[in-house]
DNA sequence: ATTACTAAATGGCGAGTAG
DNA sequence: TCTACTCGCCATTTAGTAA
């Protein structure tokens, strides 16, 4: 499946020109070459020229045994205004937009974001040095699972694990966000006992302080991300 | 007419879904509603639906009265890559190849090229002072009077023209372009008494000395312009 | 309210063919 | 050769309607 099966016959033929230059100057074509070309017939070909022709988006020369094509100001036009439109809505970065419950944790994160690893890979990674332990989310908002799924993957930045001879420390994706619009990193650790439903936030002050935020309060994280980003993050 | 006539409906109908933010997540729709915002019937928008799902291209989940659809990475995937298509056909940048024959003229050119205040005008616009006179060429080339159309309107370096109290002196457009592979500038003067089948070009050296250029001889210009300078160029 | 079936209308496609 | 007509066929659409 190609993206001209998103493309009508005419916007297939007139795709086909600028390819080969149409939108600069004329192209030589015939109506057996386009059918080739398009995987049409002729006949098809011969009517869809006729109709580009009288609807304004192309004009013809003959030239003896010779004709040529060549796109209109006006289908360059609708070209390129769809052409720019695809760029307002493919890259133009979206809002995933999650909904949680404050709840308090096990203390682990308090544990884990002072050790001093873990506090050089922050500071180096995100610019800041954390406030002690992680803010827990549980969600709550529709397409919530999905989306967490979504920034997991879309994270893509990389905190190192390590080993102290002991024992073996893992490592965590982080992405930027915000939280009811403070400004906020959202930590996947890698082996994490909370189950897929929860998300953990830090940040350089404490954000249960600075929002205002108690366990049962409802938060919203936001992250921006490119279109570009989604795709890198998607389930296959 | 809207470039949603270049699309095919199903076309319309992811469009649709990544304008209202389908990408990143799930929207509300209903068959009726989708019929009633692309001008279809509620039935071809149902059965649209149902192709697009069995196509593996959208997902649809049943919440009691609230019917949710999303895209699918497949359908993110063709929707990136019809944008990353048109991005290179019509943002590439285009040549618009001219051919002519050298000709001389009647000695005006070397006349206005020395012009102190032209001379300037040339320093600081174009970066170099042209070496005395223009090069004329009487076009020969397809379509080329309609290019030189194209190039005249999408020259956009402007030489001013002035007064000196006795005549007014006219000013010139021009743009950058190759002759025979030899860097140039075209220069559209605004009342030249050529017709509309000669252009002339300017250099910092002589280029009938440096291309080895007698009248008679035939050179190739080439001017590089992207879609977007060509619709500024574009006759109405 | 919805969705989606079936049947009838519309429209697009290609074979045959003329110029 | 080429383009483009007619015509029959199939695909897409809509109307009616059931669930």
């Amino acid at each position: 499946m190609s993206f001209k099966d998103l493309l009508s016959s005419k916007g297939r033929v007139l795709v086909y020109l600028a390819e080969r230059g149409g939108v600069a100057e004329s192209v030589e074509l015939s109506t057996v070459k386009l059918g080739r070309d398009l995987g049409i017939s002729q006949q098809s070909a011969s009517r869809l020229l006729i109709e580009l022709e009288s609807d304004g988006l192309i004009e013809r020369e003959d030239l003896g045994r010779v004709r040529r094509v060549r796109l209109t100001r006006k289908s360059v036009e609708l070209l390129l205004s769809m052409y720019a439109h695809f760029k307002e809505v493919l890259e133009k970065p979206t809002e995933l937009c999650l909904e949680g419950r404050v709840f308090t944790g096990l203390g682990e994160g308090a544990y884990y974001t002072q050790i001093p690893h873990y506090v050089r890979e922050f500071e180096r990674k995100l610019g800041f040095r954390p406030y002690p332990g992680t803010l827990n989310l549980r969600l709550v908002g529709r397409d919530d699972l999905l989306k967490r799924m979504i920034l997991e993957r879309a994270a893509d930045i990389v905190i190192e694990g390590f080993s102290d001879g002991v024992r073996a420390y893992g490592g965590a994706r982080c992405i930027r966000g915000r939280l009811n619009g403070e400004e906020v990193v959202v930590i996947f650790i890698e082996r994490t006992h909370y189950s897929k439903d929860v998300i953990e936030v830090i940040a350089p002050v404490c954000l249960r302080e600075k929002l205002g935020l108690s366990d049962g309060d409802k938060a919203i994280l936001r992250v921006r991300l490119t279109p570009t980003d989604l795709m890198r993050s998607r389930s296959p």
